[in-house]
DNA sequence: ATGCTTTATGCACACGAGTGCATAAAGCAC
DNA sequence: GTGCTTTATGCACTCGTGTGCATAAAGCAT
């Protein structure tokens, strides 16, 4: 590169960068050279001296949830705008988390993302420890100091309540997903809360795992005792809940059991399941996300540790009785 | 780091590489020393010297596909453990190929894996003009000599149309969904080349895009004349004709209507489509694919550049009649 | 033509790790 | 204790880019 220009790789390196002190007949040579070769600087060596590298790891566990695959894919887009470039990486049996902060600290990453199930504990202590800036989306453990963004769970819990209790229900049931986590815990919280304050009980309750097939099987203790209306953690709970009730015990939806998720996935508009779900704003929340990265990438200034997404209510068919979803 | 070991810069790297030339009790310091600060070597200062970065480029378009999207999601485990970092771009409006490319090229990737849609053309150059190496899944355009790992289209439609007839469907439709690729035009070809063979023609044919929305509306053109059987490009499309058939014009599949759709996707065997599909065995396409930029990366050696993975016919209550599907 | 400024470019070094080669230190035989 | 081997370690350089500083070239005034 540097001899087809006829120019030092420092003369390169600033016509390349536009500085002013290379003369015009210089910088069009070096230009046309960059041109001929295809020559793109390598970031990599620029990283090893800039010290940042532009490169966000992104953690992620659980992508067979499809809220999880989306929340990757807008995170995705989002950083690549920014001009970012997201190094993924899955925790899942074989890639501890151990392994995965180690390579991600190793590609000095310029922060890191973590989108995921319950072993942040090792994540944040790892990344604490290698001094990664950490940036948890939709997901809080504890009491560790950890910039975090999340929906509003409570707010969600409570929306529902309200909702259901202003259809007609008056016996109600909640689906857990993984109950050790906190955002499955104050969704219900808040639930049982509101109608506490209505005058009502949350009497049933099953808990399962994110999965369909576990959560399929796991319905059915929910469905042994008669209710209104159920709430549950997540949308595919609630779509095994439905098929559950519909397949095995021919019940209507939602004429004998109004059902309500979150998340709102796409799915849930379809008209097989026309679903009553609270959509959380996952492109704010990914914004958000992606700019409090970008934030500790820069600096390291962390304002408040966690900022909080508003969920809207998405009343469908599901929690509307009287108009069957079945065509 | 070398100061808290009493050593020197290439010391601390042989103990930690195990070169046998140092001595025992400095590389317990060393090891020491590294455990105490948490060090973990500079990978990009490596990645320098090597010549190799260990990271693999991948290329993305239409993530909202959940068919795409469990792709990425396997391709990230596996790569993961192949020990590669992969660091993922979108092509979307906003990011173009040609950004895309250029900033892969920049972090020296050792090769690119490209799960895509109809920009390939432009990939394909660049990769080639920026002495990349690039293997292209589950996606082949033309003439260009690039590696590509593929399911065997032809031998999916094939399956479908031998299924449907012995099924005892007696006309039958096809529905595209991006005509401008030659997966599509492949199934198409080989279902009806196979129907040809069996004495029946494929009469009827609508074009969407692979969205559930858009191909809602299309399937309205396929519904019109009546048919047996639609072999649908994509389980999307497939969900949309189905929920179309059964929604707008109150028909009954499979009795009504037989379909079968292409991906075996998670959505399939839930009983509210409860979808006869073909399985490209994704596992499969994904390791071949990672196996195959491994070998790119190593050296240059490419040996056939395509590869084939065989599908599998997943038969489902959609093309059971007489059994019909609804609860 | 000499001295001064301005402009354009190269040299040297840095980033962090890896590697060939030189060399210091230690062991051993005589 | 001298010479040889063996072992352990450091020096110097490399990778490709960026930056401070020196310097060469050119312009201009005297």
């Amino acid at each position: 590169m540097a001899e087809l220009a006829r120019a030092s790789a420092p003369t390169v390196s600033r016509a390349l960068a536009g500085d002013s002190r290379i003369s015009e007949a210089t910088r069009l040579r070096v230009l046309a050279a960059a041109e001929e070769l295809g020559y793109r600087p390598n970031l990599i060596a620029r990283s090893l001296k800039k010290q940042s590298t532009g490169i966000i790891g992104v953690v992620v566990t659980d992508l067979e949830n499809s809220y999880h695959a989306q929340a990757l894919r807008l995170l995705v887009d989002e950083l690549g705008e920014k001009g970012f470039a997201p190094l993924v990486f899955s925790c899942n049996a074989k890639q501890s988390a151990e392994t995965v902060i180690s390579r991600l600290t190793g590609f000095q990453v310029d922060a890191v993302i973590a989108l995921a199930a319950p072993f942040d504990k090792e994540i944040v202590q790892n990344c604490s420890r290698g001094g990664k800036s950490l940036v948890l989306m939709n997901r809080y453990d504890g009491p560790e100091p950890v910039a975090t963004v999340v929906g509003d769970n409570c707010a969600g819990g409570a929306l529902l309540a309200d909702h259901l209790i202003a259809r007609g229900a008056r016996s109600f049931g909640y689906f857990a997903g993984d109950d050790r986590t906190l955002i499955s815990h104050d969704r219900e919280t808040a639930f049982t809360a509101r109608l506490a304050e209505a005058g009502f009980a949350c009497t049933s309750r099953a808990v399962s795992t994110y999965s369909y097939d576990a959560a399929r099987t796991a319905a059915a203790t929910l469905l042994e005792s008669p209710l209104d209306a159920v709430f549950c953690a997540n949308d595919t709970l609630a779509f095994a809940l439905m098929d559950a009730a519909r397949q095995d015990l021919g019940m209507s939806v939602p004429d004998d059991l109004m059902i309500a998720g979150y998340d709102n996935s796409p799915l849930s508009e379809r008209p097989a399941y026309d679903l009553t779900s609270v959509d959380q704003n996952l492109t704010e929340l990914v914004t958000r996300t992606v700019a409090r990265a970008q934030l500790l990438a820069a600096d390291r200034g962390g304002a408040s540790p966690s900022e909080v997404v508003v969920p809207r209510l998405v009343p469908r068919g599901s929690t509307a009785p009287g108009q069957s979803t079945e065509s």
